[in-house]
RNA sequence: GGGCGCAUAGCUCAGCUGGUUCAGAGCACCUGCCUUACAAGCAGGGGGUCCGCGGUUCGAAUCCGUGUGUGCCCA
């Protein structure tokens, strides 16, 4: 068989891709194994993979594969969402482009029915790129959020909670965007630094021709829609005002100035005009103040006409600030302009700038949903991992405010509330809500006690839901929870794991955990792995814009998907962010090709049964039975970082002692000589050891394990690596590995002493080492001395009880080496080197002399730790004592 | 303004319950090797006041306080 020096991941992981998902190995079902369920966080519909993703489903693969090896019915449940704003913009501009077809021609039900057209075509292609990585997902199970079922849900709910009068319709303060003509929620609004205009306008006095007051503000295109000027009441500089009336500049309407304790005293000129139709908070003083509400921006960001300055009415509010400079300076209202930066919010979906309006939506209330939903991750009943987040979060829940799920799209779940036909749409229009026309008609023929009226009568609502108040059903929905809620939603529910990016902890889990509860009875998910986010190495946020963000079809293509997963988990700490550079995926790459190259050797070895070499084989087992305690260890720990979600630890643990301790220690221990053959069970141990080594990393990189897995032996169908069980670990023999990493120690510094002295690798040397009781249990195992020999590359390995002539040495442990130079040694170098070593000890010794007098610490210490340090300070001395010798014996002065 | 987090090697970060001859990994750097698995490699090496100060403790990178720097969330 040949086997290329470089291991090609292309074409493997496409066939082992297809194998697995042919043979069905990522369908679950319920049965009488223990559940393990994840389900995705379901990407935007319209989404194409990016780093992100690839971080995130890399963690869920790895977390579902894992749970397969440790015998668990695993399933991933993938999934989009229907991403309204995003999907419908995306389906304008389709229509617009390809079909030249506008919005405004559409009935609503054209629009949903090319929208759905759109979703078909395009949608979901993440769904495959997922595939790429390596996705082991049940994509029998591949949910949407506009599925029928979901949506039946998700109106389900709506009824319901309205029912349970936890949901409303009010009139609140909301971000809006003007182009997109639709609210956002505060999650989706951006703020930026930018700079901005402060002007300081006069109001006069009413009444007087000179006295007044002088406000400061960045809007001043609202004035018109002020209803009062406000001022701190301790504020003795306007004392005198309060209660008198000022008029606003170029219409001279007159407003009252009021005393409020939100007004900051020392910003701008401690006076604010109060324009509750257009500011938060402004609108917070007015109802403080029952002032009332005049609003002169229309939605599409236009002054309207209740604004009494006509020559801004119709003007974009940008376009009218620019006219309200002269216009202000002419009047002489204009005291002075101050540049100023302050924050802007802009909507994530349009850019635009947010404009705060007043706006009848649908809120949900969320103090009664957000109680259980605190406690729960309070009292650890649902874990974060890292636990940081627990702060982030209950800062959250504690300051809940009503959540707006209503949107002015057509994309979504269009609410199921009634109004009358005659009445105007108002706050105080009756509605009726439920999950169908009929029922909202009888709804509606009761409550106005009209049995006349017709559906002809009644027109729904035009809106639809917030892409949130459907995917935070999702852990349920999936599993048809709401329509069969004794089916198997029973065995996938509770969900083990989600895993999720911290900057959507508000949008979505927060909310899935208040649903989990006011459905369930339960939590959603029993643990919560945040992720960072992926930046790149100048610590910038990864985006379109910045276009810092690599390809991730190119990336896989270049590193393969086990490189790239490599690269993205070696460096991710749960909620750590990642630097992303492509020298992580180049690691990864390496360490597949390294895996490979192991292969390879392994593979190129003859093997022999021949009697003779019985004596390899014995000198082999050490290697073997070394490696296999070593490899439990690994297994042990490698179990204990998933458990506790360490799963960078858990990579590593396993890079490292693939790359260390099996290619650089365990194979070239047992490695044979050129052209000499192996023996058989050596061999067969190795084929093992590998073998389970694959397992232990499959989940991390599924693609070459298995490939590597099938070229090991020849497999019976179906005996795949991806089939197999997590090797039990068992306790690992302690003082084997010690006594293995004690000649490892030897071998470095006999190859660091050749390096030093310009030995070659190749040219054999003498090692004695000086007897005594440790050294004496050492060489005692089985097979050591002939492996360091082989490893050191030695002639000779003995012990001594007197010094060689013409050697350097060293100290392991407390045991004294010699390595016997056929070059001249400079003796006063090697003095110097001993003294500095002896110094060294001195100062070791001193500082355990110093803890071990303190009665304190002998009394206090657990005794193991006494007693550890006695063994230090006897150590210390041992090493003292050769350090002595040697000095004397090279005469250093 | 309110809250949260972080500070460890040149860079990026681990270090879990305070205690091992504990200060660690990868990258970068230096030296020597194209040694018959692998130069995408091998064998070695140098490099840190664990941010400053104070405290708790027999013992602190680890716990507490404080200062500084820095990042984030909310208003």
């Amino acid at each position: 068989m040949e086997l290329s020096t470089r291991y090609n991941p292309a074409e493997t992981e496409e066939r082992w891709y297809a194998h697995w998902e042919s043979r069905g190995y990522f369908r679950s079902v319920p049965d009488d194994r223990e559940p393990f369920t994840i389900v995705i966080p379901p990407p935007n519909v319209t989404g194409v993979l990016h780093m992100g993703h690839m971080l995130n489903n890399t963690i869920q693969d790895i977390l579902t594969r894992k749970a397969r090896l440790d015998g668990k019915n695993a399933c991933w449940v993938p999934g989009t969402d229907h991403a309204s704003i995003a999907t419908e913009a995306k389906v304008v501009r389709w229509l617009r482009e390809e079909k030249s077809l506008r919005k405004a021609d559409l009935s609503r039900e054209e629009f949903i029915e090319y929208a759905y057209q759109w979703k078909d075509k395009y949608g979901g292609i993440i769904l495959k790129q997922l595939r790429k990585l390596g996705a082991s997902c049940d994509w029998d199970r591949t949910a949407f959020t506009m599925d029928k079922g979901y949506y039946s849900d998700v109106i389900r709910v709506f009824v319901d909670l309205y029912k349970k009068g936890k949901l409303y319709r009010g009139l609140r303060m909301v971000n809006w965007d003007p182009e997109a003509k639709t609210v956002l929620s505060n999650e989706e609004v951006l703020y930026n630094e930018e700079p901005s205009q402060l002007f300081y306008i006069k109001y006069s006095l009413e009444g007087s021709d000179n006295e007044g007051i002088v406000i400061a503000t960045q809007r001043p295109e609202t004035i018109f829609a002020d209803v009062a000027v406000a001022v701190n009441p301790k504020d003795e500089r306007y004392k005198n005002l309060v209660g008198k009336r000022v008029l606003i500049p170029l219409i001279n309407r007159p407003v009252p100035v009021i005393a409020d304790d939100y007004v900051d005293i020392s910003f701008g000129t401690g006076a604010l005009k109060i324009t509750p139709a257009h500011d938060q908070n402004d609108y917070e003083v007015g109802q403080r103040h029952g002032l009332e509400i005049l609003d002169t921006i229309s939605d599409d960001g236009r002054i309207n006409d209740v604004c009494a300055y006509q020559p801004i009415v119709g003007l974009d509010r940008f376009e009218a600030r620019k006219q309200m400079k002269p216009a202000l300076e002419e009047s002489g209202h204009l005291v002075k302009l101050e540049e100023y930066i302050t924050n802007i919010g802009h909507s994530e979906r349009t850019g635009v700038v947010v404009e705060p309006k007043l706006s009848l939506q649908w809120f949900v209330k969320m103090t009664a949903l957000g109680e259980p939903a605190l406690k729960a991750v309070q009292e650890e009943e649902i874990k974060f991992y890292p636990p940081s987040f627990q702060n982030l979060y209950r800062n959250w829940m504690e300051n809940l405010r009503d959540w707006c799920i209503s949107r002015q799209l057509w994309w979504g779940q269009r609410i199921p509330a009634w109004y009358l036909r005659s009445e105007a749409l108002s706050k105080e229009t009756g509605v009726f809500v439920a999950e169908t026309a009929e029922e909202a008609l009888e709804i509606a023929k009761r409550e106005t006690g009209n049995p006349g009226l017709s559906m002809n009568d009644l027109r729904q609502d035009e809106d639809v839901l917030d892409t949130w108040a459907s995917s935070w059903l999702w852990p349920i929905s999936v599993f048809d929870g709401f329509n069969q809620p004794e089916g198997e939603v029973n065995y996938y529910y509770p969900t083990s794991v989600l895993v999720t990016g911290w900057d959507i902890i508000f949008f979505w889990v927060a909310r899935m955990i208040m649903a989990g509860y006011e459905y369930r009875g339960q939590r959603p998910f029993e643990s919560v792995y945040f992720t960072g986010m992926v930046r790149d190495k100048f610590r910038r946020k990864m985006s379109k814009s910045l276009g810092n963000s690599p390809d991730a079809l190119k990336l896989l293509d270049d590193y393969g998907a086990d490189g790239v997963r490599y690269g993205l988990m070696s460096s991710a700490a749960a909620g750590g962010d990642i630097l992303f550079d492509d020298k992580l995926c180049e690691n990864g790459r390496n360490f597949c090709n390294k895996l490979w190259n192991a292969l390879r050797l392994v593979k190129g070895w003859q093997v022999t049964e021949d009697a003779e070499n019985e004596t390899v084989a014995r000198k082999n087992a050490l290697a073997v039975r070394w490696f296999r305690e070593k490899l439990n260890r690994v297994l042990t720990e490698v179990d204990d970082h998933f458990r506790a979600f360490r799963l960078s630890e858990a990579l590593l643990t396993l890079y490292g002692f693939i790359w260390d301790d099996f290619c650089s220690w365990y194979l070239e221990m047992i490695k044979p000589g050129y052209e000499q053959p192996i023996d058989r069970k050596t061999y067969e141990a190795t084929l093992d050891l590998f073998s389970e080594t694959m397992i232990a990393l499959h989940a991390f990189m599924p693609f070459i394990t298995e490939e590597i897995w099938h070229q090991l032996r020849e497999r019976a169908d179906g005996d795949d690596c991806f089939k197999q069980r997590y090797p039990a670990s068992a306790p690992a023999d302690e003082a084997l590995i010690q006594a293995v990493e004690t000649s490892k120690d030897i071998i470095a510094r006999v190859r660091d002493l050749r390096n030093q002295n310009q030995i070659k690798p190749r040219d054999p040397l003498v090692v004695q080492v000086q007897t005594s009781e440790a050294a004496k249990t050492l060489f005692s195992t089985d097979g050591l001395r002939e492996m360091m020999m082989k490893l050191a590359v030695l002639g000779e390995l003995d012990f001594t009880d007197t010094e060689p002539e013409n050697a350097k040495s060293f100290i392991s442990g407390t045991d004294k080496y010699y390595v016997v130079l056929t070059q001249e040694i400079d003796v006063a170098a090697e003095c110097a080197k001993i003294k500095q070593e002896l110094e060294y000890q001195r100062g070791f010794v001193r500082s355990i002399e110093a803890k071990l007098s303190n009665e304190k610490f002998v009394g206090g210490a657990p005794a193991q730790v006494v007693d550890n340090e006695r063994k230090k300070l006897a150590d210390g001395h041992a090493r003292m004592q050769i350090l002595e010798e040697s000095l004397a014996k090279l005469g250093c002065s």
